[in-house]
DNA sequence: TTGACAAATAGCATATTTGCGATACAACTA
DNA sequence: TAGTTGTATCGCAAATATGCTATTTGTCAA
């Protein structure tokens, strides 16, 4: 069964670098296209290259998934020696209805 | 000129406290009626009350206010010896439309 | 089996956040 | 003026977050 946890998903977005994570994994053609091994469209996109889209190393990539693999918000698809991951838009969805509603704000 | 800053917005809200706060000032008059020294949802609720709402000490509490009124979410209105603080539902309804966008979510 | 490449994990250093008590400041009251 | 109450700020300690390098693990190809 599937269980929210809101402790992770608000602290997985309160990082500039997740959020433009998110941003970029928003429109992977546009900024991944360069992806051989795989559509990135489709499947995804590695971690190596998030990893050099961003001057970050390997494993402080790998970290930031990871924190947002747990708030549900990327979903990561093991295939080969790669690891694709790509936004899951239902849960950023529910997330941010959820903070609507959680803090009772109004429509602008 | 007003100037949103995104980083203290987002930090902001990256705490269950402060979340906690925001909610209970959005029924002020429910949580807070105890309050003599001014209507709370009039004008707002002062500091000592907030602090000993959620145990913490008078320091903290003020420094989580602060955090709140630099994102902007929250006005304080300084009244004699009190500082009166209620949400600004216009700079969160603003923030939450920001997030949406931002990321490009899609509606549920 | 060896070597390569991709990713995850461990271990560590630094920076930031968060809490508190002590104290300063501000507004009132006796 | 002296004391009280409410708030803000300072200084510190503990907890978290964040980055890196080194290493381990997994997958594949010679």
């Amino acid at each position: 069964m599937f269980m929210t946890n809101r402790e992770d998903q608000i602290k997985a977005l309160a990082s500039e670098l997740r959020m433009e994570i998110l941003r970029v994994l928003d429109d992977p053609g546009e900024h991944f296209s360069h992806q051989v091994s795989a559509d990135p469209v489709e499947l995804g996109v590695c971690v190596h290259l998030l990893a050099s889209k961003f001057g970050v190393s390997q494993p402080t990539m790998s970290r930031h998934l990871e924190l947002l693999k747990r708030a549900g918000f990327l979903v990561a698809k093991r295939q080969q020696k790669w690891t694709y991951c790509s936004r899951d838009e239902s849960a950023l969805a529910e997330y941010s209805e959820w903070l609507r509603g959680s803090l009772n704000i109004r429509a602008v």
